[in-house]
RNA sequence: GGCGGGAUGUCCGAGUGGUUAAAGGAGACGGGCUGUAAACCCGUUGGCUCUGCCUACGCAGGUUCGAAUCCUGCUCCCGCCA
């Protein structure tokens, strides 16, 4: 059998920090010797429907503790929700109606479905407001286990504090409630991304004062967007849902800069390809990877191909979606038909126009002629730019 | 309770009576180059029935030939002192 401290080794190979330092191998050792599972904690914050790659990071991560053994216990946030989570921020987030926060917890739990197991031996999904939608002298026996002090060690907040930014007491409240999760469910480890680290860490302090063993903390680092800077995320634009098409995830992994490929490969955990691969190739490589792992190799393969046909043969895509418009007089306004077709107005049709960056099947449109005849162009494949298509086809 | 500061376009941020659809930056988009990378160059970035018109600088009203800029009221936000 392996040891525990094998175990722990592969479990922080790719984590951002394991703390405090030996705390997971102690846990590991703990759950050998009591014979039973390690709880799990992972928060989550019900903003966003639709799982990408940055979640993935730390799912996967749950995913090797499973796979050890031990039992994931999903935490949605619905009650801190209603807070909003400032971390990384520095504004207060909104706050989201019941409704919408349920609607993307089942989606959230839907799509986490394709990583975690979810047998229920090794699989725990609570709702927060269970034991946060608490009365007053409960909350206030919660929050007199923290000072301000403390609080304000929390980077953001300092920053903001000392920049005369403005701190609610409602998000300063939100590491209490997350530490409190950590007390209800008595989590024996609590994993998150690298922006979590303190919000985890005063867990513990609230673990103890309530009485109860403190979790290990384990952080994973934050996988960049596909802008190569930010922190991935839906509200960026910079995120490849797992749910989107496989066409979709190996363009955009095409587009992300090579400076954030080694790290990419890393945190999802994708084999690098042999030194001296180049840059373009490893990050078809990588690309493929992502595929695969949330299509199948043969999509994968069929995504290549068709990205080497339309962007470097500068061939049509294999499908194109219609756009039916309607012609009177036998004449179409160009930048109305466009603003139609891909949704943009008519300005910007206009702009592009001029620009040269329409194309009506490969040929640049002739800004001095907006009116084509309908006839001409139904069946036509209007581009805008690179990679915007569509076929137009008359509306009888 | 007292004093002070603020609300401008996707974001940040100039602008205190007149070529201001509103400097500058970021982001985004289009073109060139290319590996849908980076770097670099050029252009665009409120809407429209487009040599012009409409809308826009927290909300409402007012002064003025003319206001984001002045006045009044309102709403919201923030800091400091207590």
């Amino acid at each position: 059998m392996e040891s525990a401290a094998s175990k722990s080794a592969q479990l922080t190979a790719n984590a951002a920090e394991d703390l405090p330092a030996g705390a997971l191998q102690a846990k590991l050792e703990l759950a050998e010797r009591e014979g039973r599972p390690l709880r799990v904690k992972l928060g989550l914050d019900p903003t966003a429907p639709d799982i990408h790659l940055g979640h993935t990071v730390v799912l996967t991560k749950l995913r090797e503790f499973q796979d050890q053994g031990h039992r994931v216990v999903l935490i949605v946030g619905d009650y801190t929700a209603r807070v909003g989570d400032p971390s990384g921020r520095s504004e207060t987030r909104p706050v989201l109606s019941p409704e919408a926060i349920i609607a993307n917890a089942q989606s959230y739990e839907a799509q986490a479905g394709r990583i975690l197991d979810q047998n229920p031996e090794r699989y725990e999904l609570r709702y927060n407001s269970e034991w946060l939608d608490m009365p007053m002298a409960e909350l206030l026996a919660l929050v007199r286990t923290t000072t301000v002090a403390q609080l304000l060690e929390r980077e953001d907040f300092s920053t903001r504090y000392k920049g005369g930014s403005p701190i609610s007491v409602l998000e300063l409240l939100y590491p209490l409630m997350q530490g409190y999760d950590s007390v209800a469910i008595e989590a024996d480890v609590e994993i998150g991304g690298t922006d979590q680290t303190f919000n985890i860490l005063l867990g513990r302090d609230i673990q103890r004062h309530y009485g109860i063993a403190e979790q290990a903390v384990l952080t994973m680092p934050i996988l960049v967007g596909i802008d190569g800077v930010e922190k991935m995320s839906k509200t960026k634009g910079n995120e490849i849902a797992i749910e989107s098409s496989a066409d979709e995830m190996f363009g955009r992994t095409m587009r992300l800069p090579d400076e954030a490929m080694a790290s990419w490969f890393e945190l999802l955990a994708i084999a690098p390809p042999a030194d001296g691969t180049g840059a373009r190739d490893s990050k078809v490589a990588l690309a493929k990877a992502i595929v695969m792992r949330f299509h199948d190799e043969a999509a994968a393969d069929a995504a290549e191909a068709q990205f080497v046909s339309q962007f470097a043969k500068h061939e049509l895509p294999d499908e194109i979606d219609e756009f039916s418009f309607a012609a009177s007089d036998g004449v179409v306004h160009l930048p109305q038909a466009l603003a139609e077709g891909f949704g943009i107005s008519r300005s910007e049709a206009r702009r592009l126009v001029e620009q040269g960056g329409v194309k009506i099947d490969g040929e640049a449109v002739d800004p001095a002629h907006l009116d084509v005849d309908s006839g001409l162009l139904s069946g036509s494949v209007v581009q805008i730019g690179r990679r915007r298509f569509k076929r137009f086809m008359i509306d009888r």
